[in-house]
DNA sequence: GCCCGGGTCCCCTGTACGTGGTACGTCGGA
DNA sequence: TCCGACGTACCACGTACAGGGGACCCGGGC
């Protein structure tokens, strides 16, 4: 059986092109759609292996679009296409389930790739803008990690991760073969370098800062 | 300026194929290394704009190498490189502050793309099977940040808000013109909510659920 | 009415913590 | 070559902290 494949998208001259691309490379298309509503009624009927859903959808965004799709046909992957690349979008078409995000224009190998790419299921196909968008989101989208003072060594960093956690000087020590003594020491310097007196204001700018994971 | 590259990759082969590859495209290698810590040195002696880290070094982790690199050399952006895609070493990386993910074997291309994308700087290269990860992890780890344990009272909330920040028991209690001894009670009880024992643990899951800003 | 649970208030004790010192070997940069 | 930064190590003091009590008031349900 081929890999049936539907795409939602207003743009009659792109829809064409998705069929073509999609058919020359073996996929079946079972279908085009026009607005969301019709989408998901063709999916439902179809159920398709994969949808390409356009965001810039006319009334329902492409977002609901996605939801809906991954509630009412959970096995039918779903492909963002979209021309531009806001945040926003991108992270709320993925969010609501988009298995891969491409930005238009893309090439034609470019779309076949990657919804075998999704089919398979062990890769997503991420445009880099897009993957940009998400490594930004779980970062804390903190762009400012630069310049805040000294850098801490990898010593003094082994010990700020440990003490944020919870951990007494004592543990430190013992997890990291050293004498109490000599944790006193790093605290000492890490509290200066990072500008605060106390564990909990270490905790709390060591996560701002990225340097431990929360 | 031509762009300036390293390599710190321990397979010589690998490496060779990396500058030979930057160099055709017009980039100027600047070295190589093959451990980590010759990397780091090397790049604190060129600071490049770019540096290629394979995460598969002997001894010193590449995550451990991104995240020295990045406190050392911020203005130089990294890229992963790697054979598995391991999730865990995936986030690591990602999190360590990688601009890129890509998987080896790579195309000629592919490895120009990527470095032309970072440098760029509106755009991140994520292969696709390591962007599946990324999307586990945006999607995985969004929904249980809430509803853990009992809620904090008002008043609760009052006093873990201004703890965190490095205020001591009596500043608290100064501030919400309470008794340090007050104070105490609500410390023990915010810690039972929270199944935490000290200071630090509460800050941390404190700016985990969101609870304060750090 | 009664008690019960949540929010508020306070004290006490032992421990962990923050901070001030001092010291020595090593490694890399000036 | 020497100096500085780092990692290691120790002591001592005063205070903040963690965890154990006991107690009050209020609103709701048996």
């Amino acid at each position: 059986m081929p890999t049936r494949a539907i795409a939602i998208e207003d743009d009659e001259a792109v829809s064409r092109l998705i069929a073509q691309v999609l058919t020359a490379h073996g996929f079946e298309m079972c279908g085009t759609a026009a607005t969301g509503e019709d989408g998901i009624a063709l999916a439902k009927r179809e159920v398709p292996d994969v949808a390409l859903v356009d965001l810039g959808l006319p009334k329902m965004s492409g977002e609901d679009v996605i939801a809906a799709l991954r509630q009412e046909v959970p096995k039918t992957m779903c492909i963002a296409l979209t021309a531009v690349d806001i945040p926003a979008r991108v992270l709320g078409a993925l969010r609501a389930g988009a298995a891969g995000y491409i930005l238009k224009p893309f090439h034609a190998g470019e779309l076949a790739r990657a919804v075998e790419d999704v089919l398979r299921g062990d890769s997503a196909p991420i445009s880099p803008r897009a993957a940009k968008v998400l490594l930004a989101e779980l970062r804390g989208d903190a762009p400012d990690q630069r310049n805040h003072g000294p850098a801490l060594s990898k010593r003094e960093r082994e010990v700020l991760e440990l003490l944020v956690h919870g951990h007494t000087y004592a543990d430190v020590a013992n997890a990291l073969g050293i004498a109490e003594g000599t944790v006193q020491t790093y605290v000492k310097r890490i509290y200066e370098k990072m500008d605060v007196s106390t564990k909990a204001e270490a905790a709390l700018l060591a996560v701002a800062r990225g340097l431990v994971k929360p």
